[in-house]
DNA sequence: CTATAGTTTTCGGCATGCCGAACTTCCCAG
DNA sequence: CTGGGAAGTTCGGCATGCCGAAAACTATAG
Protein backbone atom coordinates (compact mmCIF):
# COMPACT_ATOMS: atom_id res chain seq x y z
CA UNK A 1 0.00 0.00 0.00
CA UNK A 2 1.07 3.09 -0.57
CA UNK A 3 2.69 5.98 1.80
CA UNK A 4 -0.10 7.20 3.54
CA UNK A 5 1.06 10.47 3.85
CA UNK A 6 -0.04 11.72 0.68
CA UNK A 7 -3.61 10.11 0.99
CA UNK A 8 -4.05 12.21 4.48
CA UNK A 9 -3.32 15.39 2.91
CA UNK A 10 -5.24 15.32 0.33
CA UNK A 11 -8.99 13.66 2.67
CA UNK A 12 -7.89 16.24 4.98
CA UNK A 13 -7.72 18.94 2.54
CA UNK A 14 -11.33 18.16 1.36
CA UNK A 15 -12.63 18.21 5.37
CA UNK A 16 -11.02 21.58 5.62
CA UNK A 17 -12.56 22.84 2.43
CA UNK A 18 -15.89 21.72 3.97
CA UNK A 19 -15.61 22.51 7.21
CA UNK A 20 -15.05 26.62 6.86
CA UNK A 21 -17.21 26.35 3.58
CA UNK A 22 -20.52 24.96 1.73
CA UNK A 23 -19.39 25.05 -1.26
CA UNK A 24 -18.68 22.14 -3.56
CA UNK A 25 -15.10 21.07 -3.08
CA UNK A 26 -13.65 20.96 -6.98
CA UNK A 27 -10.34 19.77 -7.85
CA UNK A 28 -8.91 22.91 -8.49
CA UNK A 29 -10.29 24.04 -5.11
CA UNK A 30 -8.23 21.17 -3.57
CA UNK A 31 -5.29 21.80 -5.87
CA UNK A 32 -4.97 25.83 -4.08
CA UNK A 33 -5.61 24.49 -0.91
CA UNK A 34 -3.36 21.69 -1.56
CA UNK A 35 -0.35 23.74 -3.24
CA UNK A 36 -0.58 21.54 -6.35
CA UNK A 37 -1.20 21.68 -10.17
CA UNK A 38 -4.51 20.79 -11.27
CA UNK A 39 -3.73 17.40 -13.40
CA UNK A 40 -1.73 16.28 -10.14
CA UNK A 41 -5.25 16.95 -8.09
CA UNK A 42 -7.21 15.11 -10.60
CA UNK A 43 -4.88 11.99 -10.92
CA UNK A 44 -4.98 11.43 -7.42
CA UNK A 45 -8.96 11.93 -6.65
CA UNK A 46 -9.13 9.46 -9.28
CA UNK A 47 -6.97 7.34 -7.21
CA UNK A 48 -8.66 7.60 -4.24
CA UNK A 49 -12.19 6.77 -6.00
CA UNK A 50 -10.64 3.89 -6.96
CA UNK A 51 -9.97 2.89 -3.02
CA UNK A 52 -13.30 3.75 -1.99
CA UNK A 53 -12.60 7.03 -0.16
CA UNK A 54 -13.81 10.04 -2.40
CA UNK A 55 -16.83 9.62 -4.95
CA UNK A 56 -15.89 12.14 -7.96
CA UNK A 57 -18.46 13.32 -10.60
CA UNK A 58 -16.21 13.73 -13.50
CA UNK A 59 -16.22 17.33 -14.11
CA UNK A 60 -17.88 18.10 -10.77
CA UNK A 61 -17.40 18.00 -7.27
CA UNK A 62 -15.64 15.19 -4.70
CA UNK A 63 -16.83 13.90 -1.81
CA UNK A 64 -15.46 12.00 1.18
CA UNK A 65 -16.99 8.48 1.62
CA UNK A 66 -18.15 7.23 5.01
CA UNK A 67 -14.42 5.46 5.04
CA UNK A 68 -13.01 8.67 3.57
CA UNK A 69 -14.22 10.85 6.30
CA UNK A 70 -12.71 8.18 8.90
CA UNK A 71 -9.85 8.61 7.41
CA UNK A 72 -10.57 12.96 6.86
CA UNK A 73 -11.13 12.95 10.68
CA UNK A 74 -8.37 10.70 12.41
CA UNK A 75 -5.77 12.99 10.81
CA UNK A 76 -7.57 15.95 11.92
CA UNK A 77 -8.21 14.61 15.73
CA UNK A 78 -4.12 13.90 15.17
CA UNK A 79 -3.03 17.50 14.06
CA UNK A 80 -5.26 19.16 16.88
CA UNK A 81 -3.96 17.00 19.43
CA UNK A 82 -1.05 17.35 18.55
CA UNK A 83 -1.08 20.97 18.27
CA UNK A 84 -2.63 20.94 21.90
CA UNK A 85 0.42 18.82 22.70
CA UNK A 86 2.91 21.70 21.51
CA UNK A 87 1.08 24.68 23.03
CA UNK A 88 -0.06 22.83 26.57
CA UNK A 89 3.30 21.02 26.75
CA UNK A 90 6.29 22.52 24.89
CA UNK A 91 5.06 25.95 25.09
CA UNK A 92 5.11 26.89 21.89
CA UNK A 93 3.47 29.84 20.63
CA UNK A 94 0.22 29.13 19.18
CA UNK A 95 1.23 30.88 15.65
CA UNK A 96 4.05 28.16 15.30
CA UNK A 97 2.07 24.91 15.81
CA UNK A 98 0.52 24.44 12.83
CA UNK A 99 3.58 23.55 10.45
CA UNK A 100 4.74 21.19 13.14
CA UNK A 101 1.54 19.22 13.62
CA UNK A 102 1.44 18.96 9.90
CA UNK A 103 4.20 16.53 9.82
CA UNK A 104 3.45 14.83 13.31
CA UNK A 105 0.00 13.85 12.07
CA UNK A 106 1.05 11.62 9.74
CA UNK A 107 3.94 10.34 11.94
CA UNK A 108 1.97 9.34 14.99
CA UNK A 109 0.42 6.05 15.55
CA UNK A 110 -3.04 5.62 17.13
CA UNK A 111 -1.54 4.00 19.90
CA UNK A 112 0.79 7.57 20.65
CA UNK A 113 -2.58 9.64 20.09
CA UNK A 114 -4.88 7.95 22.33
CA UNK A 115 -1.93 7.76 25.25
CA UNK A 116 -1.50 11.63 24.19
CA UNK A 117 -5.12 12.21 24.77
CA UNK A 118 -5.08 10.91 28.16
CA UNK A 119 -1.92 13.18 29.16
CA UNK A 120 -3.74 15.79 28.16
CA UNK A 121 -7.19 15.38 29.91
CA UNK A 122 -8.78 14.62 26.95
CA UNK A 123 -9.20 17.83 25.49
CA UNK A 124 -12.01 18.91 23.38
CA UNK A 125 -10.66 21.77 21.49
CA UNK A 126 -7.21 23.00 20.25
CA UNK A 127 -5.20 25.62 21.21
CA UNK A 128 -7.14 27.73 18.08
CA UNK A 129 -9.94 26.55 19.62
CA UNK A 130 -11.06 24.28 16.45
CA UNK A 131 -12.57 20.68 17.83
CA UNK A 132 -11.23 18.01 18.64
CA UNK A 133 -12.83 14.99 17.09
CA UNK A 134 -13.33 11.79 19.39
CA UNK A 135 -11.08 8.49 18.76
CA UNK A 136 -14.98 7.57 17.39
CA UNK A 137 -15.09 10.44 14.76
CA UNK A 138 -17.57 12.42 16.53
CA UNK A 139 -17.44 16.29 16.73
CA UNK A 140 -19.65 18.78 18.35
CA UNK A 141 -21.00 21.46 16.86
CA UNK A 142 -21.71 25.14 18.08
CA UNK A 143 -23.13 28.20 16.43
CA UNK A 144 -20.69 30.66 15.59
CA UNK A 145 -20.53 33.38 13.58
CA UNK A 146 -17.80 34.98 11.65
CA UNK A 147 -16.42 37.92 13.58
CA UNK A 148 -17.18 40.39 9.91
CA UNK A 149 -20.78 39.31 10.25
CA UNK A 150 -21.10 40.21 14.16
CA UNK A 151 -23.64 43.19 14.53
CA UNK A 152 -22.44 46.84 15.84
CA UNK A 153 -22.42 47.07 19.37
CA UNK A 154 -22.64 43.00 20.19
CA UNK A 155 -20.40 41.89 22.94
CA UNK A 156 -19.32 38.30 21.42
CA UNK A 157 -16.74 35.88 23.02
CA UNK A 158 -13.73 34.65 20.74
CA UNK A 159 -14.39 30.98 19.98
CA UNK A 160 -12.15 29.90 17.24
CA UNK A 161 -9.19 31.25 14.81
CA UNK A 162 -7.74 29.19 12.08
CA UNK A 163 -4.71 28.24 12.32
CA UNK A 164 -3.36 28.65 9.07
CA UNK A 165 -1.93 32.11 9.15
CA UNK A 166 0.82 32.42 11.86
CA UNK A 167 1.07 36.40 11.06
CA UNK A 168 -2.69 36.83 12.07
CA UNK A 169 -1.98 34.76 15.03
CA UNK A 170 0.66 36.89 16.45
CA UNK A 171 -1.03 40.15 15.81
CA UNK A 172 -3.91 38.67 17.68
CA UNK A 173 -1.40 37.79 20.73
CA UNK A 174 -0.23 41.16 20.71
CA UNK A 175 -3.24 42.90 20.74
CA UNK A 176 -4.74 40.62 23.45
CA UNK A 177 -7.15 38.29 21.42
CA UNK A 178 -7.19 35.16 22.59
CA UNK A 179 -9.71 32.19 23.01
CA UNK A 180 -12.26 33.49 24.64
CA UNK A 181 -11.59 37.04 24.69
CA UNK A 182 -14.58 39.19 25.10
CA UNK A 183 -15.27 41.45 22.12
CA UNK A 184 -17.19 44.71 21.47
CA UNK A 185 -17.80 45.17 17.66
CA UNK A 186 -17.62 48.88 17.60
CA UNK A 187 -18.18 49.29 14.14
CA UNK A 188 -18.48 48.04 10.39
CA UNK A 189 -16.81 49.39 7.58
CA UNK A 190 -17.60 47.50 4.83
CA UNK A 191 -16.32 49.93 2.60
CA UNK A 192 -13.09 49.98 3.89
CA UNK A 193 -13.02 46.37 4.40
CA UNK A 194 -12.65 46.68 8.28
CA UNK A 195 -14.31 46.16 11.31
CA UNK A 196 -13.45 47.93 14.18
CA UNK A 197 -13.77 46.30 18.13
CA UNK A 198 -12.77 46.76 21.51
CA UNK A 199 -10.96 43.92 23.26
CA UNK A 200 -10.75 45.08 26.82
CA UNK A 201 -9.67 48.91 26.60
CA UNK A 202 -7.58 48.57 23.21
CA UNK A 203 -9.46 49.45 19.74
CA UNK A 204 -8.41 46.96 17.17
CA UNK A 205 -9.30 47.10 13.76
CA UNK A 206 -9.22 43.97 11.25
CA UNK A 207 -9.58 43.35 7.53
CA UNK A 208 -12.09 41.63 6.43
CA UNK A 209 -10.68 38.29 5.19
CA UNK A 210 -8.76 37.91 8.68
CA UNK A 211 -12.14 38.75 10.38
CA UNK A 212 -14.14 35.79 8.34
CA UNK A 213 -12.03 33.74 10.04
CA UNK A 214 -12.34 34.49 13.41
CA UNK A 215 -15.85 32.80 14.65
CA UNK A 216 -17.40 34.30 17.96
CA UNK A 217 -20.17 32.91 20.13
CA UNK A 218 -22.67 34.85 22.06
CA UNK A 219 -20.38 36.54 25.47
CA UNK A 220 -21.47 34.83 28.63
CA UNK A 221 -23.71 37.42 30.76
CA UNK B 1 16.78 19.14 -1.27
CA UNK B 2 15.63 15.48 -1.62
CA UNK B 3 12.84 14.16 0.98
CA UNK B 4 15.40 13.56 4.52
CA UNK B 5 13.99 10.37 5.73
CA UNK B 6 15.96 8.25 3.52
CA UNK B 7 18.84 10.06 4.05
CA UNK B 8 18.80 9.87 7.97
CA UNK B 9 17.84 6.04 7.30
CA UNK B 10 20.60 5.34 5.52
CA UNK B 11 22.91 7.56 7.69
CA UNK B 12 21.95 6.06 11.09
CA UNK B 13 22.13 2.49 9.48
CA UNK B 14 26.36 3.17 8.69
CA UNK B 15 26.73 5.19 12.43
CA UNK B 16 24.42 2.61 14.14
CA UNK B 17 26.79 -0.72 11.98
CA UNK B 18 29.79 1.37 13.61
CA UNK B 19 28.79 1.36 17.33
CA UNK B 20 28.35 -2.26 17.28
CA UNK B 21 31.16 -3.54 15.44
CA UNK B 22 34.48 -2.52 13.93
CA UNK B 23 34.12 -4.31 10.67
CA UNK B 24 33.87 -2.16 7.82
CA UNK B 25 30.67 -0.86 6.41
CA UNK B 26 30.14 -2.65 2.91
CA UNK B 27 27.11 -2.21 0.71
CA UNK B 28 25.57 -5.47 1.50
CA UNK B 29 25.81 -4.95 5.09
CA UNK B 30 23.93 -1.74 4.84
CA UNK B 31 21.40 -3.50 2.65
CA UNK B 32 20.98 -6.72 5.31
CA UNK B 33 20.11 -3.76 8.30
CA UNK B 34 17.90 -1.46 5.95
CA UNK B 35 16.36 -4.47 4.78
CA UNK B 36 17.08 -3.89 0.90
CA UNK B 37 18.26 -5.36 -2.31
CA UNK B 38 22.59 -4.37 -2.21
CA UNK B 39 21.55 -2.80 -5.67
CA UNK B 40 19.80 0.02 -4.39
CA UNK B 41 21.90 0.30 -1.61
CA UNK B 42 24.93 0.95 -3.99
CA UNK B 43 22.94 3.59 -5.95
CA UNK B 44 21.79 5.24 -2.78
CA UNK B 45 25.21 5.26 -1.10
CA UNK B 46 26.37 6.97 -4.76
CA UNK B 47 23.87 9.91 -4.04
CA UNK B 48 25.04 10.42 -0.57
CA UNK B 49 28.72 10.16 -1.79
CA UNK B 50 27.98 12.84 -4.21
CA UNK B 51 26.51 14.71 -1.82
CA UNK B 52 29.32 14.93 0.80
CA UNK B 53 27.81 12.47 3.64
CA UNK B 54 29.54 9.99 2.71
CA UNK B 55 32.72 8.27 1.37
CA UNK B 56 32.91 5.20 -0.68
CA UNK B 57 35.53 3.26 -2.15
CA UNK B 58 34.68 1.40 -4.99
CA UNK B 59 34.09 -1.97 -3.83
CA UNK B 60 34.71 -0.60 -0.78
CA UNK B 61 33.91 0.30 2.51
CA UNK B 62 31.24 3.31 3.41
CA UNK B 63 32.70 5.76 5.79
CA UNK B 64 30.85 8.73 7.51
CA UNK B 65 31.61 12.61 6.79
CA UNK B 66 32.04 14.95 9.19
CA UNK B 67 28.82 15.99 8.39
CA UNK B 68 27.10 12.82 7.23
CA UNK B 69 27.74 12.34 11.01
CA UNK B 70 26.67 15.42 12.18
CA UNK B 71 23.14 14.35 10.40
CA UNK B 72 23.59 10.86 11.81
CA UNK B 73 24.28 11.96 15.41
CA UNK B 74 21.29 14.38 15.15
CA UNK B 75 19.00 11.34 13.92
CA UNK B 76 19.96 9.04 16.50
CA UNK B 77 19.49 11.88 19.19
CA UNK B 78 16.01 12.45 17.96
CA UNK B 79 15.62 8.67 18.21
CA UNK B 80 16.63 7.76 21.55
CA UNK B 81 14.78 11.17 23.28
CA UNK B 82 11.36 10.37 21.31
CA UNK B 83 11.51 6.88 22.93
CA UNK B 84 12.47 8.59 26.51
CA UNK B 85 9.32 10.45 26.30
CA UNK B 86 7.69 7.37 25.28
CA UNK B 87 8.31 5.67 27.75
CA UNK B 88 8.35 8.55 30.66
CA UNK B 89 5.59 10.22 29.41
CA UNK B 90 3.35 8.53 27.52
CA UNK B 91 3.71 5.12 29.63
CA UNK B 92 5.27 2.84 27.00
CA UNK B 93 6.48 -0.66 27.66
CA UNK B 94 10.62 -0.36 26.53
CA UNK B 95 10.03 -2.90 23.98
CA UNK B 96 7.04 -0.92 22.27
CA UNK B 97 8.87 2.39 21.53
CA UNK B 98 11.33 1.36 18.65
CA UNK B 99 8.76 1.15 15.88
CA UNK B 100 7.04 4.43 16.61
CA UNK B 101 10.35 6.14 17.45
CA UNK B 102 12.17 5.35 14.36
CA UNK B 103 8.89 7.17 12.39
CA UNK B 104 9.10 10.11 14.46
CA UNK B 105 12.83 10.76 14.71
CA UNK B 106 12.23 12.13 10.80
CA UNK B 107 9.16 13.96 12.52
CA UNK B 108 10.24 15.80 14.75
CA UNK B 109 11.96 19.29 14.40
CA UNK B 110 14.85 20.42 16.02
CA UNK B 111 12.66 23.04 17.92
CA UNK B 112 10.84 20.14 18.90
CA UNK B 113 13.61 18.07 20.20
CA UNK B 114 15.32 20.67 21.92
CA UNK B 115 11.90 21.53 23.73
CA UNK B 116 11.02 17.86 24.55
CA UNK B 117 15.01 17.39 25.63
CA UNK B 118 14.55 20.55 28.46
CA UNK B 119 11.16 18.77 29.59
CA UNK B 120 12.54 15.80 30.20
CA UNK B 121 15.80 17.26 32.47
CA UNK B 122 18.61 16.51 29.24
CA UNK B 123 18.50 12.54 29.93
CA UNK B 124 21.74 11.42 29.09
CA UNK B 125 20.61 7.59 28.39
CA UNK B 126 17.33 6.37 26.67
CA UNK B 127 15.36 3.62 27.83
CA UNK B 128 17.53 1.15 27.32
CA UNK B 129 20.76 2.84 27.99
CA UNK B 130 21.24 4.03 24.83
CA UNK B 131 23.48 7.07 25.29
CA UNK B 132 21.94 10.28 24.07
CA UNK B 133 24.25 12.24 21.99
CA UNK B 134 24.59 16.05 22.89
CA UNK B 135 23.15 18.51 20.40
CA UNK B 136 26.37 19.94 19.92
CA UNK B 137 27.11 16.01 18.72
CA UNK B 138 29.21 14.64 21.59
CA UNK B 139 28.96 11.30 23.02
CA UNK B 140 30.06 9.84 26.36
CA UNK B 141 31.75 6.30 25.87
CA UNK B 142 32.10 4.42 28.97
CA UNK B 143 33.79 1.06 29.12
CA UNK B 144 30.85 -1.54 28.52
CA UNK B 145 31.29 -5.40 28.12
CA UNK B 146 28.62 -8.07 26.06
CA UNK B 147 26.82 -9.90 28.93
CA UNK B 148 28.44 -12.87 26.75
CA UNK B 149 32.07 -12.22 27.25
CA UNK B 150 31.54 -11.63 31.41
CA UNK B 151 33.60 -14.10 33.41
CA UNK B 152 31.95 -16.70 35.76
CA UNK B 153 31.19 -15.38 38.90
CA UNK B 154 31.41 -11.85 38.23
CA UNK B 155 28.63 -9.22 39.09
CA UNK B 156 28.00 -6.51 37.17
CA UNK B 157 25.28 -4.25 35.89
CA UNK B 158 23.33 -4.56 33.32
CA UNK B 159 23.90 -0.60 31.54
CA UNK B 160 22.35 -1.24 27.93
CA UNK B 161 20.34 -3.39 25.74
CA UNK B 162 19.75 -3.32 21.81
CA UNK B 163 16.36 -1.60 21.19
CA UNK B 164 15.82 -3.39 18.28
CA UNK B 165 14.13 -7.27 19.38
CA UNK B 166 11.05 -6.49 21.00
CA UNK B 167 10.73 -10.32 22.25
CA UNK B 168 13.64 -9.94 23.90
CA UNK B 169 12.81 -6.73 25.43
CA UNK B 170 9.75 -8.55 26.95
CA UNK B 171 11.39 -11.26 28.20
CA UNK B 172 14.30 -9.23 30.33
CA UNK B 173 10.80 -7.26 31.64
CA UNK B 174 9.56 -11.11 32.84
CA UNK B 175 12.46 -12.47 34.59
CA UNK B 176 13.28 -8.91 35.85
CA UNK B 177 16.20 -7.39 34.05
CA UNK B 178 16.36 -3.99 33.65
CA UNK B 179 18.83 -1.14 33.44
CA UNK B 180 20.68 -0.66 36.48
CA UNK B 181 19.66 -4.61 37.69
CA UNK B 182 22.71 -6.09 38.97
CA UNK B 183 23.39 -9.74 38.00
CA UNK B 184 25.61 -12.42 38.70
CA UNK B 185 26.83 -14.79 35.83
CA UNK B 186 26.60 -17.78 37.10
CA UNK B 187 27.88 -19.69 34.37
CA UNK B 188 28.82 -20.21 30.87
CA UNK B 189 27.80 -22.81 28.34
CA UNK B 190 29.51 -21.73 25.06
CA UNK B 191 28.67 -25.75 23.63
CA UNK B 192 25.06 -25.20 24.31
CA UNK B 193 25.14 -21.36 23.50
CA UNK B 194 24.31 -20.30 27.08
CA UNK B 195 25.04 -18.13 29.47
CA UNK B 196 23.58 -18.77 32.87
CA UNK B 197 23.08 -15.76 35.12
CA UNK B 198 21.34 -15.29 38.74
CA UNK B 199 19.10 -11.84 38.90
CA UNK B 200 18.25 -10.97 42.58
CA UNK B 201 16.85 -14.26 43.15
CA UNK B 202 15.97 -15.73 39.67
CA UNK B 203 17.74 -17.91 37.52
CA UNK B 204 18.43 -17.32 33.93
CA UNK B 205 19.54 -18.25 30.72
CA UNK B 206 20.27 -16.64 28.02
CA UNK B 207 20.99 -17.03 24.20
CA UNK B 208 24.69 -16.18 23.35
CA UNK B 209 23.44 -13.94 20.16
CA UNK B 210 21.16 -12.28 23.15
CA UNK B 211 23.75 -11.96 25.55
CA UNK B 212 25.74 -9.89 23.11
CA UNK B 213 23.56 -7.41 22.72
CA UNK B 214 23.44 -6.51 26.66
CA UNK B 215 26.32 -4.63 27.58
CA UNK B 216 27.64 -4.34 31.04
CA UNK B 217 29.83 -2.33 33.74
CA UNK B 218 31.32 -3.72 36.85
CA UNK B 219 29.31 -3.20 39.49
CA UNK B 220 29.11 -0.76 41.59
CA UNK B 221 30.35 -2.05 45.15
C1' DC C 1 49.40 -16.97 -12.87
C1' DT C 2 45.05 -18.12 -13.61
C1' DA C 3 40.27 -19.92 -12.60
C1' DT C 4 36.53 -19.17 -10.07
C1' DA C 5 33.53 -18.08 -6.19
C1' DG C 6 31.68 -14.37 -4.00
C1' DT C 7 30.78 -9.58 -3.71
C1' DT C 8 29.59 -5.13 -5.76
C1' DT C 9 27.99 -2.30 -9.40
C1' DT C 10 25.41 -1.31 -13.53
C1' DC C 11 21.37 -1.64 -16.23
C1' DG C 12 16.58 -1.83 -17.45
C1' DG C 13 12.26 -1.62 -15.44
C1' DC C 14 8.51 -0.47 -12.12
C1' DA C 15 5.63 2.46 -8.88
C1' DT C 16 4.46 6.84 -6.92
C1' DG C 17 3.49 11.55 -7.30
C1' DC C 18 4.45 15.73 -9.41
C1' DC C 19 4.26 19.15 -13.56
C1' DG C 20 3.04 21.72 -18.10
C1' DA C 21 0.85 21.38 -22.50
C1' DA C 22 -2.75 19.88 -25.10
C1' DC C 23 -7.26 18.34 -25.28
C1' DT C 24 -12.32 17.77 -23.49
C1' DT C 25 -16.22 19.15 -21.44
C1' DC C 26 -19.27 22.41 -19.40
C1' DC C 27 -22.16 26.22 -19.46
C1' DC C 28 -23.53 30.77 -20.23
C1' DA C 29 -23.86 34.93 -23.29
C1' DG C 30 -25.50 36.30 -27.21
C1' DC D 1 -28.87 27.18 -30.61
C1' DT D 2 -24.20 28.03 -30.76
C1' DG D 3 -19.51 29.95 -29.89
C1' DG D 4 -16.06 30.50 -26.57
C1' DG D 5 -13.81 30.91 -22.30
C1' DA D 6 -13.25 28.63 -18.01
C1' DA D 7 -12.80 24.44 -15.62
C1' DG D 8 -11.29 19.80 -15.63
C1' DT D 9 -8.84 15.84 -17.65
C1' DT D 10 -5.46 13.33 -20.25
C1' DC D 11 -0.94 12.74 -21.90
C1' DG D 12 4.02 12.63 -21.98
C1' DG D 13 7.74 13.49 -19.13
C1' DC D 14 10.58 13.93 -14.86
C1' DA D 15 12.51 12.68 -10.17
C1' DT D 16 12.98 9.49 -6.45
C1' DG D 17 13.79 5.07 -4.71
C1' DC D 18 13.13 0.36 -5.16
C1' DC D 19 14.09 -4.45 -7.44
C1' DG D 20 16.17 -8.55 -10.21
C1' DA D 21 19.33 -9.90 -13.71
C1' DA D 22 23.53 -9.34 -15.82
C1' DA D 23 28.13 -7.53 -15.93
C1' DA D 24 32.32 -6.17 -13.53
C1' DC D 25 35.45 -6.55 -10.05
C1' DT D 26 38.12 -8.72 -6.02
C1' DA D 27 40.45 -12.16 -3.86
C1' DT D 28 41.66 -16.66 -2.93
C1' DA D 29 42.91 -21.58 -4.19
C1' DG D 30 45.31 -24.32 -6.90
Amino acid sequence: MAGPTVTEDYLKAIWNAREWSDDPVTNSVLASRLGLSPSSVSELVRKLADRGLVTHARYGSVELTDEGRRVALATVRKHRLVETFLVDYLGYDWADVHDEAEVLEHAVSDTFIERLAEKLGHPTHDPHGDPIPTAAGDLPTVAQVPLAQVDEGAVVTVARVSDDDPDLLRHLREVGIDIGTTVTLAARRPAAGVVELTAGDQAVALGLPAAETILTEVAQP
